[in-house]
RNA sequence: GGAGGGGUGGGUGAGCGGCUAAAACCGCCGGUCUGUAAAAUCGGUGCCCUGACGGGCUACGCAGGUUCGAAUCCUGCCCCCUCCA
């Protein structure tokens, strides 16, 4: 089908999208693209018909998003809200970001079985920093108000916090299901952790939020804001429920934590890889929520793929670019899609790898290591009777001027486990030597089969499937 | 304040004087096969030395102690949970 433009083109302020997006003035008829934007990747409106009413009205709506600065980096799971702002954005509407720098010092539990730790402010503001940039990747900036949290909980008193906490009841605050899991399992479950609801809630008061947007896990809290407005004598806010994408695991949600999430700075090689890494199962979900394929062609693909009459790979490669060309653009795309099927069908190496740079130092130490091993060996083997040559062999380094060896020697045999360490590719020695001892090391396409190996500087070195780095040596960088 | 239960490797959770670097399961990492992924299958999964055999060093909340020997017994401390008040 058509190829469609990026939809979430990064900075560029971008106008109406190729389907008159973005023309229709709020209080006209709700067409197709109304449609969409309640429906696609929605869970839950509460209550819809108010969120319709508000629309129509022609006011400019209010959208909250509040982010927790607890992790620096966004990924795509939270693109699929970010992309409904900006959806609702180019309608005319205001979004107001609110950085949860109080409440990320408390921790919020959300779907999580235990307590999370505090942060630090300073680590706190360190993360909002990195996540408003990427923030603003998706959601256009003029339109976005940013709000920090200690904007007003900087000024509150313990009073105000009693008057905010008398509001609500401890069963009330237990309807909230992981809270109430907890409790009945009992295991610990702190009394600041439920104030974050009510701080949460708050905010939604402090900025006179009409729409709040949040993740399936986050559906009690925005009814807590609800409530709360109401109870102060505002409007209240509508809840806007969205689905949580999975992560690459295809089985839990994305999440920093679990360590299976897409994040916006991943490199366009990388995300398109990691796309390509999740599940069929997940296929169709991360096409709904992470694209904007119109629904006609979702359905026709789901239909292809229940009916077998497409490979799945080729529908993911699809996806794939899709999610690269979204941060990257199209001419992006094509090239990690590229070097994805050249690597990973073709089984090459890939051209372009991450550099790591070496310095003689570096080469003197993994040389060093090797060459220590070899001679330990000999006098393992002929104790005391290491001649003369053989004893230059293993110390052909002058260890006083280490780059001399190097560059009468291009090729150097070096101790590969240290030389893994070094690339951050192995943790520990044992470790390294297990992953050669399971062939999983590569020098420029030759398995590593020995502790030694011969290396010279821009190979690459591949372990496992998917760890590529490239070294390349200091010196010769600066000098050419 | 009182009574009782408990803190083991990334997780769950066995072990309760030597056979335990610590079962099992999960997770994770590799190999093979599928030339997407999954599944399947095989192997690995504290650190250090070794091509290997093997050896050494740390480790079961913290600190001491008893023993030839302790995750396992004793003492103190810290933390968590339950019930009662």
């Amino acid at each position: 089908m058509s190829p469609r433009r990026a939809s979430s083109s990064p900075g560029a302020s971008r106008p109406a999208g190729g389907r008159g997006r973005g023309r229709r003035a709020a209080g006209q008829d709700p067409g197709p693209e109304l449609r969409d934007i309640v429906r696609r990747g929605v869970i839950e409106i509460i209550p819809e018909e108010e969120f319709q009413e508000a629309l129509q009205s022609g006011r400019k709506l209010r959208l909250k998003l509040g982010l927790d600065p607890s992790k620096p980096d966004l990924h795509i799971g939270h693109g699929v809200l970010l992309r409904k702002l900006r959806r609702l954005q180019e309608m005319g509407h205001q979004v107001v970001l609110i950085v949860g720098d109080w409440t990320a010092q408390i921790g919020d539990p959300s779907g999580q079985s235990v307590m999370r730790p505090m942060l630090t402010a300073e680590e706190v503001r360190a993360n909002a920093e990195t996540y408003m940039r990427q923030f603003f990747h998706v959601v256009d900036r003029k339109r976005t108000e940013v709000r920090w949290q200690s904007e007003w909980f900087g000024t509150f008193t313990l009073a105000d916090v009693m008057r905010l906490a008398a509001r609500f009841t401890v069963a009330q605050m237990l309807q909230r299901d992981d809270f109430r899991q907890r409790f009945e399992a009992h295991q610990p479950l702190g009394v600041h952790e439920l104030l974050y609801p009510l701080l949460q809630a708050y905010d939604s008061v402090e900025i006179k939020a009409d729409v709040e947007f949040g993740g399936s896990d986050q559906r009690f809290n925005l009814l807590v804001g609800r409530e709360l407005q109401q109870a102060m004598g505002q409007r209240p806010q509508v809840c806007f429920i969205m689905n949580l994408l999975v992560g690459t695991d295809g089985v839990q949600k994305m999440s920093k934590s679990l360590g299976n999430t897409i994040d916006f700075e991943d490199p366009p090689n990388e995300k398109y890889g990691k796309v390509m890494s999740i599940p069929d199962s997940a296929l169709m979900d991360y096409l709904e929520l992470a694209t904007d394929l119109p629904d006609e062609e979702l359905a026709f693909i789901r239909r292809q793929l229940v009916e077998r009459s497409v490979n799945p790979m080729e529908v993911k490669k699809r996806l794939a670019r899709e999610i690269v060309a979204q941060f990257h653009g199209e001419a992006a795309a094509r090239e990690a899609e590229a070097a994805w099927t050249k690597v990973y069908q073709g089984r090459e190496l890939p051209e372009e790898v991450e550099e790591r740079t070496f310095t003689a130092q570096d080469w003197l130490e993994i040389q060093r290591e090797a060459l220590d091993r070899q001679r330990r060996r000999l006098e393992v083997e002929r104790p005391g009777e290491m001649t003369e040559e053989e004893a230059a062999e293993t110390y052909p380094i002058e260890f006083g001027v280490p780059t001399q060896g190097i560059e009468h020697k291009p090729t150097l045999t070096v101790a590969v486990p240290l030389l893994l360490i070094k690339l951050g590719l192995a943790t520990s020695k044992s470790q390294a030597r297990r992953l050669i001892e399971q062939g999983a090391v590569e020098i420029e396409g030759r398995t590593v089969t020995g502790m030694t190996a011969d290396l010279r500087a821009g190979d690459r070195i591949r372990v496992g499937k998917h760890r590529f780095l490239r070294i390349v040596d200091a010196d010769r960088e600066k000098t050419s």
